[in-house]
RNA sequence: GCCACCAUAGCUCAAUUGGCAGAGCACCUGUUUUGUAAACAGGUUGUUCUGGGUUCGAGUCCCAGUGGUGGCUCCA
């Protein structure tokens, strides 16, 4: 069966005349109120409106009961066509309909004045009950039909959303709704919210202890816990491994750099809007680096380069700083200082094709292996009327054909947007699809000829001629904040063994077993497990819901009957009860499945 | 940054029209030694976010600030 087009749906129509029934009730609450658009989106839809006052709670109630009364009767969705002028005449006291009025029958041109839209030779008005709107439809027949029962506001708040998305206009008062076919897809839609909030990393951050956003450090500054730290060093290693294992060579280099090297990057005008304050070292002017690469270019240029020498792979967990406006913040997805898992390879130009190859295969590697299979790539082509680039055309166009050329040859699915690269050069993002559907920027590979000509890299090639290297960006994570913010999203902080901070906790049923407890701990440490016994005084029962909240993977229940047969009793996380299995034999079992990286965590 | 809302013990939350700041969990002490999701008893825990104001009296009302949340704008 094809997929039904959004915008050809039913429920499209319910949501968009929903949205009329709600800027109806909303106008008999506040009549002075002025109508922006209010167009089906994801999940329902919204209306934006310019109020007199501030609305709150009652008013939404009101206004929700009110709807479901007028929902309740029949009312006929009419459409009537209109000229411009009728169309001034009746919304002649709608100064926000009156600007799109304009905007229809004017035709519509970009920046260098070639048209983008035809103008609207007619307009058309639908109307509802006492409701008239400016609107291209299309709606339901009548109120008839939208169950009242399928449609709430209440379930987000209302919010600030600025006219035409534009941050120098009018700021007006969005109110959200939700609209479905039946009550039972409401019901459904309200328990996947709830799912999303228990899944939110902000609340299994603090409930597994893996870090805070302490006020005094400041807003956007994570600290992690012994817990977090855990998890985050386990990728830290299994990526840098890999990454050895690859040919890439480990740097490390500081936090801070003197401005001229992100003058000479060309960081620094650039940026300027995500950069921190400049510090004054003893007269030097020092910033806070917003990027890796110009430290990595130093060290590049440190010694003179022989076309035998590349390509050259530096890899480092470097952490960078960018100003974020306050209310961008969010928990570990959207920080102010994060560790970018970064590397720069710097390369012959006819290596280009088989070291980007090599970091897309990479990346592949690293999403697979945590079971993050859906996921695609967006290839981010430069703006053409854009000036925010730097570079010769003719660099991009070979940086472009060579991303094509690496993609098509992996057969690697992709799509183009123009306007999403990188101002030094195109980018290749892969973009994640989460279990609840959510997408989220990951990994990002650039190819740049920028940076080489502004450090002036060299390299002396066979023939003794000097020649400039190709460099290639790339982060499979991202960002180790953001990755594992929605890493704790995506496994629910239910982690596969390989990842979870603690593996297997073990659990003596009375005082006289804490001997063997403490056997068992010490046998599968040695086996490089992350385990701990408890042995605090208090009954084994509570100790299995203290660990199991802690989602530990494997609980092993350690009795006299354990001790006598040197057995362990295993109750995995999902509450399955494996029984007495033999201690060697579950080292093994438990072993193998860390060692694998499963994703599942039976033995 | 902007709009709106929120802020009480470590956590989740109570506190009647403005009238003695409380409960559960956690923590501490003692008793208890338990075979698969909370043993029992006692105890500690507060600048009610901060600073002003109104009032005989403020957790509660008003103002400002700080922090958080939802969204817009922006982004790894």
């Amino acid at each position: 069966m094809p997929e039904e087009i959004y915008e050809e749906s039913q429920l499209y129509k319910i949501r968009h005349s929903a949205a009329h029934v709600m800027a109806e009730a909303m106008l008999e609450r506040f009549p002075e109120a002025k109508v922006a658009i209010g167009p089906p989106i994801e999940d329902g839809f919204y209306y934006d409106f310019d109020l007199p006052t501030a609305i709150n709670d009652d008013d939404i109630r009101w206004v929700e009961k009110r709807m479901k009364k007028i929902l309740s009767q029949k009312h006929d969705f009419s459409m009537r066509e209109v000229t411009a002028a009728e169309a001034r005449e009746i919304f002649q006291d709608q100064p926000y309909k009156l600007e799109l009025i304009d905007e229809l029958v004017n035709e519509r041109l970009d920046e260098d004045g070639a048209p983008i839209a035809a103008p609207a030779d007619r307009l058309t008005i639908y109307r509802q009950n006492n409701f008239s709107d400016l609107c291209r439809g299309p709606h339901v027949a009548s109120t008839r039909d939208i169950n009242p029962k399928a449609v709430s506001i209440s379930l987000r708040p209302p919010a600030g959303a600025y006219w035409r998305g534009d941050e120098k206009r009018q700021q007006l008062t969005r109110i959200y709704g939700t609209a479905w076919e039946t009550a039972e897809d409401l019901r459904a839609y309200r328990q996947r919210l709830e799912e999303a909030i228990k899944r939110d990393h902000r609340v299994l951050g603090e409930k597994l202890d893996l870090f805070i956003i302490d006020s005094m450090v400041g807003k956007g500054l994570p600290l992690w816990l012994p817990d977090g730290a855990t998890l985050r060093d386990t990728l830290e290693r299994w990526l840098r491994d890999i990454q050895i294992e690859r040919g890439y060579l480990p740097v490390v280099t500081p936090h801070l750099g003197n401005i001229e090297l992100y003058k000479t990057s060309g960081h620094y005008p650039y940026y300027a809007d995500s950069q921190y304050t400049p510090i004054d070292v003893d007269g030097d002017e020092f910033l806070l680096r917003p990027m890796n690469c110009p430290h990595h270019c130093r060290i590049y240029t440190s010694q003179p380069r022989s076309y035998r020498d590349l390509p050259l792979r530096y890899a480092e967990f470097g952490t960078v700083y960018r100003y974020e406006q306050s209310g961008e913040l969010r928990g570990l997805t959207r920080v102010r200082g994060f560790t970018v898992d970064d590397a720069h390879l710097f390369v012959r130009p006819d290596q280009l094709l088989e070291e980007f190859q090599g970091v897309v295969k990479l990346i592949q590697h690293v999403f697979n292996a945590l079971g993050m299979t859906d996921f695609r790539a967006r290839l981010g082509t430069r703006d053409p009327d854009s000036d925010k680039y730097v570079g010769d055309n003719s660099l991009w166009e070979e940086a472009t054909v060579a991303i094509i050329n690496a993609c098509e040859d992996l057969g690697m699915d992709y799509h183009i947007e123009p306007g999403e690269a990188a101002f030094y050069g195109p980018k290749l993002d892969f973009i994640v699809r989460d279990v609840l559907k959510r997408e989220w920027q990951l990994g990002t590979v650039q190819v740049d000829y920028n940076l080489p000509q502004r450090f002036d890299l060299e390299y002396v090639d066979r023939d003794n001629e000097r020649k400039r290297p190709v460099m290639i960006h790339r982060a499979p994570f991202g960002s180790l904040e953001r990755f594992i913010g929605i890493l704790i999203e995506h496994f629910a902080g239910a982690f596969p063994p390989w990842l979870a901070p603690t593996q297997a906790v073990i659990i003596p049923i009375r005082e006289s077993h804490n001997p063997y407890a403490r056997e068992v701990e010490a046998l599968l440490k040695e086996r490089g497990m992350r385990v701990k016994a408890d042995l605090q005084d208090r009954n084994m029962r509570s100790k299995i819901k203290q660990h199991r909240r802690m989602n530990i993977p494997w609980l092993l229940i350690v009795g006299d009957r354990d001790m006598a047969d040197r057995t362990v009793s295993v109750r995995l996380r999902t509450d399955e009860n494996l029984g007495a299995l033999p201690l060697d034999g579950f080292a093994d079992a438990a072993a193998a499945n860390i060692e694998s990286q499963s994703q599942g965590i039976g033995l």
